[in-house]
RNA sequence: GGAGAGGUGGCCGAGUGGUUGAAGGCGGCGGCCUCGAAAGCCGUUGUACGGCCUUGCCGUACCGAGGGUUCGAAUCCCUCCCUCUCCGCCA
């Protein structure tokens, strides 16, 4: 959620940045919305202080054993008049909250403004696309030769856009996991959480999810649970409504979840292949940093992820995604993208966001340094993808008679396997 | 699923209708004492929103959440949520 402060004292600025976005949200109106609380706000509080004199002034009388009747009985309209405008009030706050909630961040400077991904700006690659002396298969093709992915056995077992890893192709996965893990622990000082699958309604909201999304995601029948669309949201909670303390800053963490997606909307996109589940593995980083810190942290995140890629030896990209492309939650977005051999092209893997004090407001998190509580900055970030990168593994180092050569940084992982070879 | 207990400030813990934002203790901060520290003593110590003569003052709200009773609710009533104990069930 943005600071309503922005729309009353900032509302050009606020209009501009949200057009960048391609948002249609009217503000006019959410100012209106927002004087009319401040206004029933005040006269609600100016009744209820007259009652809180004339209270205390009963409360003497009686205390002096003198006759209070009329003071009551001039009391009793008052009463009415005050809970008329406190329910004025309520109705006003809600009014507002619910606008506010749908409003996205403001993007940061350095964001290229553009509609759309063709403004998205290309930072940096990293290693080179493997050349093949014959024409490289795609995974789907691969991992049925080698028994490890099995898409029958999951749209049998669950329909569309599941598949089932099998012997080596399940053991990479969990190896992939692991190693991720072990790399952002123990290399670059996170702390490993393993958090619920299933959040509350009011989890989702904090972490932006809700009221917008609900479309993408899954939820419980007849419960207020949902299933976790990514680490991101039962990581950003974990601290809801708290004041951390400053010396405690930056706060990182870094999960494993299956991640639960509906994906409504993507129908006949990414049909073919694993790329695009109901449900995928990610390693998340997660970031709680004072505000002046969180732009540098944020590379230093993506950073983070970008080095299993290396480890891995997969090359990739990354780029800063145009203002119209950006998440509703986030002011800067770095996508990393993994070079696939399968499709011929770089493919989203990893997206790495600093949602500065969005989420923070919306969940309410806050620290101190002084006197003053202030929000903190939260940061987020794919440290990878794990499905994808499977992908990425098996496309990048298949072998002419389709076996996969494992990567080194994975064999520990791996029973010191060097080669993943057709089961016969 | 059945039975019971309980949710109060950063923490512990009093408080069953009227100066209670809330006793007391711990912790934190400031000061005295000390060569320094500890102990001791004195003072201070929540958050949000709004207003103003804007380094502070004033108003309002907040005692799990939401409703209700009342001139007035932490305190009484209702609904919900959560935690704990015992039994049952279960990985």
């Amino acid at each position: 959620m943005i600071d309503v402060k922005l729309i009353r004292e900032n509302l050009d600025a606020l209009r501009t940045a949200l057009t960048n976005r391609g948002s249609d949200i009217n503000l006019d109106a959410v100012l209106e919305l927002e004087g009319k609380r401040r206004q029933v706000l005040h006269e609600a509080e100016q009744l209820r202080a007259e009652q809180n004199r004339a209270n205390d002034e009963i409360a003497r009388l009686k205390k002096n054993k003198e006759d209070a009747s009329g003071a009551i009985a001039a009391m009793k309209e008052v009463s009415q008049k005050v809970k008329a405008l406190e329910e004025k009030v309520r109705d006003a706050d809600n009014a507002l909250r619910e606008a506010m909630l749908i409003i996205p961040n403001t993007p940061d400077a350095s964001v290229p403004i553009g509609p759309d991904a063709s403004a998205n700006r290309l930072e940096r690659q990293w290693g080179t696309p493997p050349e093949f002396s014959f024409t490289p298969k795609d995974h789907v093709e691969l991992g049925e030769q080698l028994g490890i992915l099995d898409f029958e056995a999951g749209a049998k077992v669950s329909g569309a856009r599941f598949t089932v890893l099998r012997g080596l192709g399940a053991r990479l996965e969990r190896a992939l996991i692991s190693f991720m893990l072990d790399t952002h622990i123990n290399e670059h000082g996170y702390t490993e959480i393993l958090p619920p699958f299933m959040v509350l309604g009011a989890s989702m909201e904090g972490a932006g999810q809700l009221p917008k999304f609900a479309e993408e995601a899954f939820t419980i029948k007849d419960r207020d649970l949902w299933l976790v669309p990514t680490a991101e949201v039962p990581l950003t909670n974990l601290h809801r409504d708290e004041i951390l303390s400053g010396d405690a800053l930056p706060i990182c963490y870094a999960a494993y979840t299956p991640s639960f997606r509906s994906e409504a909307g993507s129908y006949g996109k990414d049909t073919r292949g694993m790329l695009r589940q109901h449900q995928f593995d990610k390693v998340e980083l997660y970031k709680f940093t004072a505000p002046e810190d969180s732009a540098e942290e944020l590379e230093k995140l993506t950073k983070n992820a970008e080095t299993i890629l290396q480890k891995l030896g997969l090359a990739y990209q990354v780029v800063t995604l145009s203002t119209g492309d950006m998440g509703f939650c986030a002011a800067k977005t770095y996508d990393i993208e993994v070079w696939l051999p399968g499709q011929n092209t770089y493919r989203e893997i990893s997206s790495c966001s600093n949602c500065t004090d969005f989420q923070a407001r919306r969940a309410n998190i806050r620290f101190r340094r002084d006197k003053k509580p202030e929000f903190v900055h939260t940061l987020n970030g794919s440290g990878l993808a794990v499905g994808r990168t499977l992908i990425a593994v098996i496309e990048n180092y298949q072998q002419e008679d389709g076996s996969v050569i494992v990567p080194e940084a994975l064999r520990p992982y791996m029973g010191g396997l060097e080669r993943i070879a057709a089961q016969t």
